[in-house]
RNA sequence: GCCCUUGUAGUUCAAUGGAUAGAACAGAGCUCUUCUAAGGCUUCGAUGUAGGUUCGAUUCCUACCAAGGGCACCA
């Protein structure tokens, strides 16, 4: 459609004599100024300095018919200048085509874009032996959604999970495990990682505070390293076998499943051998190994790779990590999923990356989020004011459940549409913005269940479904036919269902999707997903959808079809799941 | 100090350089004998400051102000 239109202003503009290169379609930004909108008069206007608004008109009178040998194409309903602008309107065939197009299939939406391409995905990386913060739920949201919307573009998405199962982390965990004992044995998976996470905070107090338990969390790095301590060994084997349980609970909550977990304790002797091969690239700088990122760009900074104790830091695991990747794998694209504050330290890895493999390097992609913060500061997990991703969690499908106690529902069920319900409150409010911005989390505000919200979108799905069940009672199947009158039928009034906003906002799903793909940005789902079951509540709050005393029944069955086909897409690609009642 | 993000209604977020800056929450007022009121309909209310580029700037450029992050052995 949208290149039919571009060629009727080319053929226009030829005729006009006047030359044009790109020109520029859009959807005006209020339904009620058409479907297509072009600023051509305005660029052209400007290179030949006439009056843009006087030149739109000249273009749409030359448009219509009986001026100039041009008839009015058949697929527009109306073509008008205003403010410079030229809005195209639709003809109603095209938007009931477009509802047939959807009901055909089942997968609409999806697109070429990386289609035989394969993109690894790295995200929610929490770390064993530390609490799976609200940090873990953000970039789980991201990544799990940008990895869908990569598929339903044609390519393979592939899983990764990297968890730090070594370093000063879990020496300071072990120390608090050390110090204050193991948890009981008759406690939950959930709740002893809790405890552990519990006493790394503790841990990591010490090495700030006291020197002495500062050296002794240093030894316990070191013999985590050699693997030299049998007790340790023992304490460590338990502690990861039991954080990383823990998580996996919280991914099924969540409906995330990697392909792949990394963990740092493999890929370092893989990141150390690196840095070893390559003395070009690094520098010694007092006892540790170095490397100088602003030699090659001003605006990065120095990092340690080898600390000075001969232990390897993040910088060279994450080295290693590439190199496992791409000998795995090959993905054409490795997205690395992660909050802002690593931002610049990853420019500087991969730069150094650059230098030892630059094919690698040109596949890389790091996407940074904002953070999750309180209004009263910064969380961390070491000074232990988070709050985890397992309580939000919790909290948000806990106020579900209250509030769909008195429903027809088993309890069975009620488990599970809370649990659905409670994730896709958060998921959305993480996802309903720009990635990059930081999130402020009130604990009164930040999970919202109505408006602008998860829940919002998945009670519009349920409100259409409970319409098409009863469509399905009662023998109303959808159809078009009686959009196909004979042609005197065409003035009978009331005849015609009019177009409402359901129908021009349903076209436009795939153009949404696509834009979301190539930006790696998956609030713009989010927002028109809201638009539309905006539009879809208001129609169904003014519309009888189904009256068997009306011919335009059936379409409308099929209107609230296409509408649940969509919604339910759009919830999927954002990670979210829609129940069929809530 | 240098670098990276970000400044939009009271609050949380939108707006490929375009039209009257959209929503939601909060506030005021309607609305369930119709297919789910987690809904619908009214209403009040905003581009950090100062310049610049442009027919046109929330968007691009410069400076300033403010918030967050990073800047050598944490991740």
């Amino acid at each position: 459609m949208q290149e039919k239109i571009e060629n009727l202003i080319r053929e226009v503009l030829k005729k006009l004599d006047i030359e044009v290169k790109d020109i520029f379609l859009e959807h005006p930004a209020d339904l009620k100024m058409g479907d297509f909108s072009t600023n051509v008069a305005m660029t052209v206007a400007k290179k030949n300095k006439t009056n843009p608004k006087e030149l739109a008109e000249k273009i749409v009178a030359s448009l219509k018919p009986g001026f100039g040998n041009l008839q009015k194409p058949g697929f527009l309903e109306k073509i008008e200048a205003k403010n410079g602008f030229i809005n195209f309107y639709l003809l109603q065939d095209f938007f009931v085509d477009s509802i047939k197009e959807i009901l055909e299939n089942k997968n609409f939406g999806q697109n070429n874009l990386f289609v035989n391409k394969k993109i690894m995905v790295e995200y929610t990386d929490p770390n064993p032996f530390k609490p799976f913060h609200i940090g873990h739920l953000m970039t789980n949201a991201i990544g799990e959604s940008i990895s869908r919307i990569v598929e339903f573009s044609g390519a393979k998405a592939i899983r990764a999970n990297y968890q730090g199962d070594i370093g000063p982390h879990v020496a300071k965990a072990i120390y608090g495990l050390l110090k204050f004992g193991m948890p009981d044995e008759d406690k939950s998976i959930p709740q002893k990682a809790r405890y552990i996470g519990e006493l790394y905070a503790k841990g990591n107090d010490a090495y700030e505070a006291d020197k002495n338990a500062k050296k002794e969390i240093d030894e316990i790095n070191q013999k985590l390293y050699d693997r030299s301590d049998e007790k340790i060994n023992g304490i460590y084997d338990w502690g990861r076998r039991v954080t990383l349980e823990a998580f996996e609970e919280i991914y099924k909550i969540l409906g995330t499943s990697f392909n792949y977990y990394f963990f740092e304790s493999l890929v370092a002797p893989i990141g150390e051998k690196i840095v070893q091969e390559n003395k070009n690239v690094f520098e010694k700088s007092d006892g540790a190994v170095i490397f100088h990122a602003e030699k090659y760009d001003p605006k990065l900074h120095t990092r340690v790779f080898i600390n000075s104790k001969g232990l390897p830091t993040y910088e060279t695991k994450e080295l290693g990590l590439s190199k496992m990747k791409f000998e795995k794998e090959n993905p054409d694209i490795s997205i690395v999923v992660t909050a802002n504050e690593q931002g610049e330290y990853m420019k500087v890895v991969q730069k150094a990356l650059e230098l030892i493999n630059p094919e690698y390097a040109s596949k890389m992609k790091h996407i940074v989020h904002g953070m999750m913060r309180l209004a009263s500061g910064k969380m961390s997990s070491r000074k232990g004011n988070v709050i985890t991703g397992e309580s939000l969690l919790l909290e948000s499908c806990g106020q579900i459940l209250e509030k769909i106690k008195d429903r027809d529902f088993t309890d069975e069920e009620k488990k599970q549409v809370s649990e659905e319900v409670g994730v896709a409150a958060l998921k959305y409010s993480i996802l309903k913005q720009n990635i990059g911005g930081d999130i402020i989390y009130d604990a009164e505000k930040s999970i919202s269940f109505e408006g602008d919200s998860g829940p919002y979108l998945q009670y519009s799905y349920a409100r259409a479904n409970s319409v098409l069940e009863k469509a399905k009672k009662e023998n109303m199947l959808p159809g078009f036919v009686f959009l196909k009158p004979g042609f005197g039928d065409l003035q009978k009034p009331g005849f015609f269902e009019p177009i409402s906003e359901v129908e021009k906002l349903l076209y436009r799903f795939p153009e949404i999707v696509f834009k979301s793909a190539q930006e790696f940005e998956p609030h713009y789902i989010a927002n028109y997903l809201i638009e539309l079951a905006r539009a879809f509540n208001t129609y169904y709050g003014n519309t009888k959808i189904i009256d068997k005393d009306d011919s335009a029944s059936p379409y409308k069955v099929a209107l609230t079809l296409a509408f649940s086909i969509v919604i339910k897409n759009g919830l999927y690609l954002l990670g979210i799941k829609a129940p069929e009642r809530m």
